[in-house]
DNA sequence: CTGTAGCGCAACTTGGAGGTTGCACATGAT
DNA sequence: ATCATGTGCAACCTCCAAGTTGCGCTACAG
């Protein structure tokens, strides 16, 4: 499919998602298999969650021995602040 | 659900209601009738995505007579406004 | 009061999202 | 050479989102 925007809002729809992606902002790059430590869930699913992410250009990988490193693009690290802009908007306005 | 931001990335994942959006930021109000002349499906089909829309807190209704008028919230013109922005964006970003 | 325009509700169908399990393959350690 | 670790692929299940159709109610027009 060809809609960049949508696909970026429905990656973002999904809390586990969102989750992953402050994750690699706190730490720079991690692996599928790190990350299910923090999701209850299993690795397969994480790494279903990294590629839908990867799809609209938040994440990156890349192959390291016999292990995949994952990273926020640039794309994914504007999200990652627009989406603390959003929540505190969000609480702000919640009283 | 309480998840308020998954709700409105939801909301703003599907082109027909992003162009509800938009239609509803030209025009100031419509009816679901109106809208369905805009949109290649039915009029219970727009309902729901109106519904969709309203759950998120993007857009509210009045009933008037015996027509029920929509029109976006605070929340869902600014969220015109960023949908603009972030279009701008990715073409630039495109080249 | 009868017709008609606009809505809402409910049932149903279909496709895809999110998750699981099972297995095969590659790579690093012993 | 062998074993363990990390991955990827594929099949499967379940649930919800998106859309349809059909019907019944409300309200304005004649």
């Amino acid at each position: 499919m060809s809609d960049q925007l949508g696909m970026v809002f429905g990656a973002l729809a999904d809390p586990s998602r969102r989750q992953v992606i402050g994750y690699l902002s706190e730490r720079g790059t991690a692996t599928a298999t790190e990350l299910t430590g923090e999701l209850p869930m299993t690795r397969q699913a994480v790494a279903k969650h990294l590629a839908t992410l990867a799809d609209a250009g938040l994440v990156e990988s890349e192959r390291q021995g016999r292990e995949t490193r994952y990273r926020l693009t640039e794309a994914g690290a504007e999200w990652d602040d627009r989406l603390d802009s959003l929540k505190r908007h969000l609480e702000r306005r919640r009283r």
